[in-house]
DNA sequence: ACAGTCATGTAACACGTTACATGATTTG
DNA sequence: CAAATCATGTAACGTGTTACATGACTGT
């Protein structure tokens, strides 16, 4: 079984029809709608994703969606992209790729709320909030041992992404603490 | 005098080149063992960029630098390298992508330590607050369109993107602070 | 002499972007 | 009926990744 190894963008094309089966218009919504619309992807893009999946067995086209209804192709996973899902979403947290990854980390996070138990989710934001601490780490260290003497921009910059990566890390402890809390999903507006 | 569209990786590798002459495997050095290393260039994606920029005249090997030194290509900036990297420098801050090319802003504030006078590079730091602030607002306002009643995640995820952008923004405000208090204009070569 | 690093480069391959093409269906 | 939108797709082009190749120099 060898797994055929996806970009990111296909896994979160995966994620998306496993939520709900979607055409490459509705995908297209989805992403001008929502947040991840920081991320605008193309027909060019798009559609031939599809069919590369569709062509690796991971999602197939309702055919029953057929005919009349305005030739759309509605994608819906199958049990290959299911368990390929299914993987991607316990992926480890690689300390080195942390901070590269974290938009898609968040994705998955998002992704896990109905695809995996509450201790899965907890394991994986321990990880990750693990993986910011040692990132953040790094680049404390970093700034220490190096003398910034005449200039001040990089240490400034160094200054930003050391509050960027704290506020994440402070982020992991407060989803933590959450979804340690509320054992039922109730509708408490999260405000912090 | 049509200005050739340069990638991001381009205009960065541009302007270490400004900062001071380097060849492909100095700059590879740069990425490695700074904050940069975020990112890794590959051998195939460096010196072919090199070579374009080279055949678009923005940068040219100094061929001094020639014969028995082992086989280096040390690049300088040309004029109209320089040119370009003033223009790109002052590249306008657009609030619709400023999430995707924080980064690159970044980027663009510790290269202009040398290259811009105080003035540019507050108003530079300006118009970030502005966009960050008017993204934020974005963010704010979408998270509360939508009334999450089922699902927790994806509210949390809106919670991790408000706090990292607000670090931002407060980042920014400190910068611009900073920049204010400082009196002495440093003119020393850079040294990372 | 040999291994390791320095230093640049090439080739195959896959992917994204841009721009364009096509036709069906709704709306004014 | 005309125009806008829905919906999918293709082709050229450039670029990044991976893996490999090459040769010069350094240290032991």
């Amino acid at each position: 079984m060898a797994e055929p190894q996806l970009t990111s963008f296909e896994h979160i094309l995966i994620g998306l029809v496993c939520l709900s089966p979607a055409s490459g218009y509705d995908l297209k919504r989805v992403f001008a709608a929502t947040p991840m619309g920081v991320y605008q992807p193309s027909s060019g893009s798009l559609y031939p994703a599809l069919r590369r999946l569709e062509a690796k067995g991971l999602v197939k086209a309702l055919d029953g969606t057929g005919e009349s209804a305005r030739h759309r192709r509605v994608y819906e996973p199958t049990q290959a992209g299911r368990a390929a899902h299914a993987t991607w979403l316990r992926t480890p947290v690689e300390v080195s790729t942390v901070a590269r990854d974290l938009g898609l980390h968040l994705m998955r996070f998002v992704m896990m709320e109905h695809a995996s138990s509450r201790e899965e989710v907890l394991s994986f934001l321990g990880d990750l909030k693990d993986a910011l601490a040692a990132f953040t780490a790094g680049l404390e260290r970093y700034a220490g041992a190096t003398a910034q003497l005449d200039d001040r921009h990089p240490g400034l910059a160094l200054d930003h992404g050391l509050a960027v990566y704290r506020a994440s890390l402070r982020w992991t402890r407060h989803a933590i603490a959450a979804l340690r809390a509320a054992p039922a999903p109730s509708s408490q507006p999260s405000s912090w």
